[in-house]
DNA sequence: CGGGGGCTTGAGGCCACTCAACGATAGTGG
DNA sequence: CCACTATCGTTGAGTGGCCTCAAGCCCCCG
């Protein structure tokens, strides 16, 4: 219960476990980079040179409508990998939530392996199909469930992802909740106000995104699974 | 323009594609089943066991919450790939939504055949890669984009997939269409009621399924891309 | 021709959005 | 260390877009 999946070690999913350094491959080109709040690591549209993991913090890969409403298709936590595009170019722009570290690989020197190595490229797929499972869970979130059912979910989710004893240290902001969600700031506040009312969350000291899970059963029953 | 990617055999993503009767490779199990309308083809949470083509008609492919909400995820039509899972498990339920007759491959076969198969294999990466990228766009769509902007969205999606000579007929109903743009069917009734009158679009005779295609630029001005 | 399902249209309601004010907090520079 | 400021979060009031509920039409199909 109390595994700390945010640590990058413990993940199944490394690069490493792309298998860039088994066996008969050496480590091509793992470097690192860090980025400081806010700053774009990648934007939409751009080549994708390089395949992501993040080291520590936190990133947000989003779509922006030309009159600049936005959609956050996912957070990427510290072991997360990101920016694995099978086409040419990104179909996100990735920003830095908080200052963060990323390890990188060359795209290419991937795909020249993938093309020999079986295991890595099950790896590719395997990962390609559990973003698309997120992506497929998220659209019936964004289509059908009501507000409060929305901020449960994401709750229980960060709650899997980055709770450690019942506390979750959030990375991102109302803003961007909302806009994960697709919801505005308010209602995601309120919807967090009401369940602090209702004694399913409480807040660690002064800071806002530090929430403590109250009541886990209670949580679980405000967001539907299909 | 006006090219009909409605016809299985033009399409580039058959079952044949995949590799299935390439060189070394036999065909190993390629048979046909047909569906009345309405029928369920697999159903959410079942073991995956085939994978499918559509060879004639259209299905959808949805998940619901315990109260009956429904999110369609996606339509296939003639040539349209779909229950390709890399876990053991449909994630969505698949209907029929006309009398549709689909070709059948054993999903083992196809595993064993990509473990061996370096095409076969980046075939069933790029068709997942396609799916996500189908997935994440819908993202944007159900969760930032108005009304009007998803039924644009969506007549352009089928203008593009379906469309003959700017006649689309559709084989789904107000209520699935709804149910895929996250939206009531009174409200893409009155969506399409709107670009009528503004010319945007017609319906051909009776049929209120068979719509036109009035004015492109229109129409494309009312979907915002990312 | 009668029944039923699908579509449209209207009236009214509600949930989430918009706009606004305010307090708290973190970051900045003196 | 402390003002100063910008940013973030909460809360309230009012609006509006989409939903709900309802009626009626048309077509398909027995």
């Amino acid at each position: 219960m109390f595994v700390r999946t945010a640590d990058p070690e413990s993940r199944p999913n490394t690069l490493g476990a792309l298998g860039m350094e088994s066996a008969s491959n050496p480590i091509v080109n793992l470097s690192e980079f860090s980025y400081k709040k806010g700053k774009e690591i990648f934007g939409e549209k751009e080549p994708a040179e390089y395949v992501y993991q993040v080291k520590f913090g936190a990133v947000r890969s989003y779509k922006l409508l030309p009159d600049g409403r936005r959609q956050i298709g996912a957070f990427h936590l510290a072991g997360d990998i990101f920016g694995l595009e099978n086409g040419s170019d990104h179909r996100f722009t990735a920003e830095a939530i908080v200052n963060t570290t990323v390890r990188l690989i060359k795209r290419r020197s991937l795909e020249m392996v993938a093309e020999s190595d079986p295991v890595v490229s099950r790896n590719l797929l395997s990962m390609t199909t559990n973003n698309l499972q997120h992506a497929e869970d998220h659209m019936l979130l964004l289509g059908r469930k009501t507000s409060l059912e929305r901020v449960a979910a994401f709750l229980i989710e960060m709650d899997r992802r980055i709770a450690a004893a019942g506390v979750m240290p959030l990375p991102m902001s109302r803003r961007d909740i909302a806009d994960y969600l697709g919801l505005t700031l308010e209602t995601v506040s309120r919807a967090l106000s009401r369940m602090h009312v209702l004694g399913i969350i409480g807040f660690i000291s002064t800071n806002q995104r530090q929430i403590v899970l109250l009541d886990r059963h209670q949580l679980a029953s405000l967001d539907l699974q299909d």
